[in-house]
DNA sequence: ACCTCGTTCCTAGCAACGCTAGATACGGAG
DNA sequence: CTCCGTATCTAGCGTTGCTAGGAACGAGGT
């Protein structure tokens, strides 16, 4: 209950409406009790930010495998990703924008996170040729990333978002 | 006086320590004073934001005028772009980091933030090719700042970043 | 039937936040 | 000597994340 509430509250209004009050009124209990199953307010941003890693995850398998054409399927995870971000940006915020003491690139990194990462990596598996595969996907990945997240903050026009992923895809694909 | 405070204390215990009271506290003035300059702790962090930009701006150019081999010039001007985000995080937070109720990719964006653009611009131009060279600056400012903010936010291990930058900068340059 | 005890939940409150209303001190102009 | 605009203050509002301390309640033993 008190994820879902974060969560729809989050994508509703922003994390900045998101305060302990307003979520112990919306399941109908009293603060104290959120503590008692959360260490704190990030604490439940990061089992939000959990959750919305499987989402992703899922949005990025279907993606990929929506075409057999090694350059279309990374163009395809692309806009996936990208759309993920614009259509839950509450959610991508969670996951990617904030401080979260969450493991990431190591073993003991939620499944779901590492599945995500995977479908990346599958994506640009076959345009990665003598590079190493890991830390490529994390460099197209953090380009995809940067391109989102400057979008967002107004730092960049929206209008030809479009165009800026093709130069990208331009470069990581041959 | 209040901007000089905000970015020492921004800079020594980041943005989260900046309150109203402390500045006000260490410029030895009352609150209220605050808000006779500025709108609100928003529009201070954005005054800082934009000192930084012109920080950052001459970094740029001293890097990038370093040298004249154009493909070693995007190297120093993005290894450059990347220290300056290390050594200052909290001043590029604010610059990148956050909303930010500032004009950025219009005409009306301030100068510094221009100058800094135009130094990456300048130093892209060559391996621009027939692309827009407007557009291949934003995707690559992009693929920095993502490398920047996923490093920094513990999304990738920091380790192997100068392989991460290598590998961009061989799909960018040509 | 009664007492005990762990669990679950609540009311009340702390310290800190951004921000604002209203009052006060002070200097130059008439 | 008075007036008035400016600069500054004290005090306080409403909100935040988080916590201390106590009340209610069901299970288990005597």
């Amino acid at each position: 209950m008190i994820i879902a509430a974060a969560r729809e509250l989050a994508e509703a209004e922003g994390w900045e409406a998101v305060t302990i009050r307003r979520l112990a009124e919306r399941i109908e209990y009293s603060q104290p009790v959120l503590y008692s199953h959360f260490k704190g307010k990030d604490a439940i941003m990061a089992a939000v930010a959990v959750e919305g890693c499987a989402d992703l995850a899922v949005d990025l398998r279907t993606a990929r495998t929506s075409t057999p054409d090694a350059r279309r399927a990374v163009a395809e995870v692309s806009t996936a990703y990208i759309r993920f971000a614009d259509r839950r940006p509450a959610l991508y915020d969670a996951m990617f924008g904030q401080k979260l003491d969450l493991p990431f690139a190591t073993p003991q990194a939620p499944a779901v996170l590492q599945a995500g990462f995977a479908e990346l990596a599958e994506a640009i598996r076959p345009h990665a040729g003598s590079d190493d595969l890991g830390l490529l996907t994390e460099t197209f990945w953090a380009a995809l990333h940067g391109l989102v997240t400057l979008t967002r903050g107004g730092r960049t026009p929206r209008e030809q978002h479009d165009r800026r992923l093709a130069l990208l895809l331009a470069r990581f694909t041959h």
